[in-house]
DNA sequence: ATGGCCATCATGGATGGA
């Protein structure tokens, strides 16, 4: 079983993109995050026509995301941590026997502004939805665009990016109570090595340099993580026309036991 | 060179991204 994370930026902007990728790599679901489109405006028949059921969560021009998979969706949450906030950043459902929550976590701009201090706010509830919502014990997939380098490792040239929007102490202090609440980075899991990236900055030609940043993770249970054979980055998808400035990740599961 | 690009809404240029 494989479930791509993938921030598309735009799914409207993107979707031959998308649609093409997903036809070639067929995962068994596929996490979506940025779609900057309300509900009715996602193509969901590009998706269907390929087989794929769609939950999707939207928005007007901002955020949004949304979930396809080749298995039935159910259990469908929309808005976490907070059902009332105005910005669509969260979503989960049950596909495929697993429990999967599909993030896109707030930029948080720079550190110290409002949008910073709603980002940990938006960390903090996470959290708390998560230990309300489930338990380290089930089988969990929390998976999307984290908005986090973990540590400095994930990142291109961590002296400049020193206690930065993305790498600050407290942003990362949040992503380590994740791993300490039950969940592992099931790419570190495998690899420890620099140079590891899922997001390449469109100036600067920062893809063709090899400079990036490590942001988009899939975060597993116990039990999950037993049956974790790798993950994958695409950077094929980072290049040609018009590509998202996020690679798909995906990650690869044997069957249950 | 402390910026470079790209999407949205709208139809110019501000806002947001990371």
């Amino acid at each position: 079983m494989r479930i791509t994370t993938w921030n598309v930026n735009s799914v409207r902007a993107r979707l031959p993109r998308v649609i093409d990728w997903l036809d070639a790599a067929r995962p068994d679901v596929l996490c979506m995050q940025e779609l900057k489109c309300r509900d009715e405006q996602f193509p969901a028949e590009a998706f269907e026509d390929l087989g794929y059921n769609v939950a999707v969560f939207g928005q007007k021009s901002w955020n949004g995301v949304a979930i396809a998979s080749q298995h039935p969706i159910s259990g469908i949450i929309r808005g976490i941590p907070d059902a009332d906030d105005p910005q669509s950043r969260g979503m989960a459902v049950v596909t495929g026997g697993l429990f999967i929550v599909n993030l896109y976590v707030p930029n948080g701009s720079e550190v110290g502004s409002d949008k910073y201090a709603y980002k940990l706010q938006w960390l903090d509830g996470l959290l708390d939805w998560l230990s309300n919502e489930t338990g380290p014990d089930d089988d969990i997939l929390v998976t999307g665009d984290f908005n986090i380098c973990p540590a400095d490792r994930d990142v291109y040239d961590p002296a400049a990016w020193h206690e930065k929007i993305i790498c600050s102490t407290p942003e990362r202090e949040r992503f380590e109570r994740l791993i300490e609440w039950g969940l592992t980075d099931a790419l570190r899991h495998f690899d420890d090595s620099e140079g590891i990236y899922t997001w390449w900055d469109y100036r600067a030609a920062m893809f063709r340099r090899g400079l990036g940043l490590r942001i988009d993770h899939h975060l597993v249970s116990a039990s999950v993580l037993q049956r974790t054979q790798g993950v994958e980055i695409d950077r094929e998808a980072r290049k040609g026309e018009k590509p998202s400035d996020h690679a798909p990740v995906t990650l690869i599961l044997g069957d249950a036991s």
